[in-house]
DNA sequence: GGACTGACAGATTGCAAATTTTGTCATCCA
DNA sequence: TGGATGACAAAATTTGCAATCTGTCAGTCC
């Protein structure tokens, strides 16, 4: 049925398009092997387990989503405090896309996330840094209160839980999610901030 | 079989103790109507659906909460910093612990909460109220910076939704929940603060 | 006459059999 | 000889029917 051999990157990007057509709940390993025209063990030689394969398409997924975040957040010599509501606001914004834009990708998301697979660890433990990294600036500038900036960025991410944990994706359809957030986030700048 | 006339009160202790024993999705009117040595036809009488029941059972036990809340965080001469601290405090850990002591009832509450039915509604607009008027204290005093006390209020709720929204349960659970409850109380508490 | 009953229709749920899917592996073949 | 295949057992899911439950109401009983 195919020419070339079967690469983990060619099996990813169709069971990538599977669970987009199907969601989490509905596509099989089966239905991968259908699109790319193999059996299905030939799947199995490249990933151990359709969970494998699973994680394997969200950790891609969320790997592009991270260059995305980087670019649109990249120091543009704003003061530590802005670097913060920005970094935040595109977080937020870049997860309601998503979870709007690519429902049945950010479903599985959701499903891992729900299991506590290590993918989405991975993933909170980069936005975590990302945090850690600016608060690191505020308190060295003199603009942020000093503390232990692993402790703070946790506290951070723990406050804005509503507008990014995956648990609350059905709240983000609602018009004030942005103006909730924007509340939030205020309340977190004054928090940090020194006096 | 029952000798007193049957009256709402009575029914929804029934109620009250089915759903303990077998929860919010086993539980059935028919139960209700065993226990209490009657025809399911009866209980039909006082309340026009199950959804109805179900709701005035957890009204009820939110409102014996509301009671311990009060009675747990009177004014005892108390700066609004140390209220506000403290009515989180005691707002998460009662939570915590009907999440653990009465789980059944618990589960009851987070179905009708993902069903957006008024009961968890007018409890969100109750404890909204306790923040709000410790915001107004707050700022009149001079120890919180000015603002739209409803305003801030909710954005002090969206922050702490981590610990006691009924949908992060689980996470309730792990021992840092306390201490990444203190963490974010006390990002707040130096965001509200004046300056 | 007002509170209660129980028969009833329609909706929901539970359950067991049938089907599909997962993951393995002996075998094939280019 | 390394990658692919498809038959297979075990596990999970779907299906379709039976049993249960919800909500109504005509009738019964103090």
């Amino acid at each position: 049925m195919r020419r070339e051999p079967l690469d983990p990157e060619t099996i990813l990007s169709a069971t990538e398009e599977v669970l987009r057509r199907h969601g989490p709940e509905k596509a099989t390993v089966l239905d991968v092997a259908r699109v790319l025209g193999v059996s299905h063990g030939s799947v199995y030689r490249h990933f151990s387990s359709k969970a494998a394969l699973r994680e394997a398409v969200i950790q891609r997924w969320l790997d592009r989503g991270r260059e995305e975040l980087a670019a649109a957040v990249q120091d543009s010599g704003l003061t530590p405090p802005e670097r913060l509501n920005g970094l935040l606001t595109t977080m937020f914004a870049m997860k309601w896309a998503k979870a709007r834009e690519d429902p049945e990708l950010f479903a599985t998301f959701r499903v891992l996330a729900a299991e506590h697979s290590a993918v989405p660890s991975a993933h909170i433990a980069f936005l975590l840094a990302q945090i850690s990294a600016i608060v690191v600036d505020g308190i060295a500038s003199g603009d942020f209160a000093a503390g232990d900036p692993e402790a703070i960025a946790l506290a951070i991410f723990h406050a804005t839980g509503r507008f990014h944990d995956p648990a609350h994706a059905a709240e983000w359809r609602s018009p004030q999610v942005v103006a909730e957030s924007a509340a939030v986030v205020a309340l977190i700048l004054d928090g940090v901030r020194a006096r």
